[in-house]
RNA sequence: GGAGAUAUCGUCUAGCGGUCUAGGACGCCGCCCUCUCACGGCGGAAACCAGGGUUCGAGUCCCUGUUUCUCUACCA
């Protein structure tokens, strides 16, 4: 019978959600979808000195907005909870007994201090089989001398046997079978006294046996510890359910070498975080995703493409198509710089085809930012208006650039434009233009151009000039969509007042030399 | 230093021994459309890390070197 699937997402509670860890969510939750599997979130908090407020939340709300969707996790419930580390403590205690009694990991006493000393004194120390002879712990010293240690409430760590020149295979689905030998491993600590919680390695072996997990897709960075994973498997004598591993290569930076970072963003102006975060030690903001107007949906097709491809020439992908059409066969093993234009693009892309009413909605913020009172204007004009510009704008932020002369007059014209387009005899032609759309049917776009151009035409005017110039004048300077379909939706009274203001206030340049 | 991973245009990538004079996309440049700016259409510059093999034939397989990345904590 075929195991049901079921993955995890385990991020740290340590400050805001990285790009690349929503990546990695991303891919479990195609993967898991497209099985029709589990997708779990867990949260990964036996570091309680870097637990940072809030950060749960922020994570939760991040995969929310990007339509990740979760079956189990600490809000959803599950059968196979608690899905919070720091509440499986009791689990974690039985588990490392259960490997001291079976002689495959052992108390050790060495304080932070004597470790240091140590790696000081000797090239590459490494706490192994080798080493672990002269240091203090309950395989090198005698067992009355353990037991008063212990009883005297000396600090100690459980740390991992491991057992020397073994050939270790992780099998990856992505990379093949990965061998090492377990010499170069250290007896990793399982268990910290330092909060009384394990490590990462003890309690995520813990976690996804109990919790059933099939897969384990996660970030390339764990490939070196992934034999270790392996062994305690091994140690636990679960390798019949062990899951199958895929790394995912990381997020690297756009320019330079290593991997992405916070710095990265502020440095080339992207984010980096799918949502504002402020820090609540530091107070340092970091910006996010959603606020720079970026849609979830071009930042999941954003996502998906930076490491995974169809294997066709198709990049424009809905969630759904997604689910579709994932696979791990078609991920890249190679690190992929993170191409912010391309970010940009997808967003343009969305930004165009989204519907002109549901993006007057999210427009709207960004008008009132700009003092402009929603209450004047209908659903319908912010839509229309929008529809005529979004071609331009990548952001919605950027839609105001684009369309702000829909909400007010033109404040003042360009210099450029004038010097170009403003010539003596302008002001009369737009004067003598003012006169034919005052019995124009201003609402018939077809019929507005045709009545201005048989003008243009039979009196022999340029077509270019005049047609700048009344831009000119309601647009405040020679850019935005068709002229006519403008002045549709302002309107005869707003256009002829605009004409009437630019004949009034554009000055003609100086006829200098 | 050690270990592992990795390697096609500037970037993301297709390619799974012949169909590769290496395809697509972003970005860049040019042309067309045009009242402006976009959108759209057309076109252009731009890559198989290096050296050895294997093979009738290698971007595709093998080896060596190199590159880049990650890991090397009582962090994840």
């Amino acid at each position: 019978m075929e195991r049901r699937v079921r993955v995890r997402f385990a991020p740290s509670p340590t400050g805001p959600l990285h790009i690349g860890g929503v990546r990695t969510a991303l891919y479990n939750y195609l993967f898991a979808r497209q099985h029709g599997g589990d997708m779990i979130l867990r949260i990964e908090d036996t570091d309680s000195t870097r637990f940072v407020p809030g950060a749960e939340e922020y994570i939760n709300e991040a995969l929310q907005w990007l339509g990740i969707g979760i079956d189990e996790g600490v809000r959803e419930g599950g059968n196979y909870g608690p899905y919070k580390q720091s509440e499986r403590r009791d689990l974690y205690r039985k588990y490392t007994q259960q490997l001291i009694d079976a002689g495959k990991a052992y108390y050790a006493f060495d304080t932070p201090e004597e470790l240091e000393a140590k790696r000081q004194e000797i090239k590459n120390f490494q706490y192994d089989a080798r080493t672990r002879g002269m240091m203090r712990n309950s395989l090198s010293l005698p067992a009355d001398e353990v037991k008063a240690l212990m009883d005297s409430g000396a600090k100690w760590v459980v740390r991992f046997r491991i057992e020397p020149d073994q050939d270790v295979v992780v099998h990856d689905l992505l990379r093949g079978d990965v061998t090492i030998n377990s010499s170069i491993l250290d007896d990793k600590v399982l268990y910290k006294s330092a909060d009384d919680l394990p490590t990462y390695h003890l309690a995520n072996i813990v976690d996804d046996h109990l919790m059933e997990v099939s897969h384990v897709i996660r970030g390339e960075e764990w490939l070196p510890s992934a034999p270790l994973h392996v062994l305690l498997y091994q140690a636990f004598g679960w390798e019949d359910t062990m899951p199958a591993f895929v790394h995912l290569p990381l997020l690297l930076k756009p320019d330079g070498k290593g991997k992405l970072s916070k710095r990265d963003g502020d440095r080339l102006g992207f984010p980096v975080f799918p949502l504002d975060w402020t820090d609540p030690k530091s107070g340092e903001r970091s910006s996010g995703y959603r606020e720079a107007g970026y849609l979830p949906q071009a930042v999941v097709n954003f996502l998906a493409l930076l490491g995974w491809n169809p294997g066709d020439d198709r990049e424009i992908f809905s969630m759904d198509e997604l689910i579709k059409e994932f696979s791990i066969d078609h991920c890249s093993r190679k690190g992929a710089k993170f191409d912010f234009e391309k970010g940009k693009w997808f967003n343009h892309e969305y930004l165009m085809n989204i519907d002109d009413h549901e993006l007057a909605q999210l427009f709207k913020p960004v008008l009132e930012q700009h003092g402009v009172n929603l209450a004047d204007y209908s659903d319908e004009y912010i839509a229309s208006a929008v529809g005529l510009v979004k071609s331009r704008a990548n952001f919605v932020s950027d839609l105001w650039n684009q369309a702000d002369f829909f909400f007010q007059r033109p404040t003042s014209y360009s210099e450029k434009d004038i010097r170009k387009r403003w010539k003596p005899e302008t002001p009369e032609l737009m004067r003598q233009l003012a006169g034919l759309l005052d019995n124009a049917d201003m609402d018939d776009v077809e019929d507005t151009e045709n009545l201005v151009m048989n003008w243009i035409d039979s009196n022999g005017y340029h077509k270019g000039n005049v047609m700048n110039a009344f831009r000119l004048t309601v647009v405040g300077e020679c850019r935005g969509p068709h002229m006519f379909e403008i002045t549709r939706l302002l309107g005869r009274e707003e256009t002829l007042a605009r004409l009437d203001a630019g004949i009034k206030n554009i000055q003609a340049p100086a006829q200098d030399a």
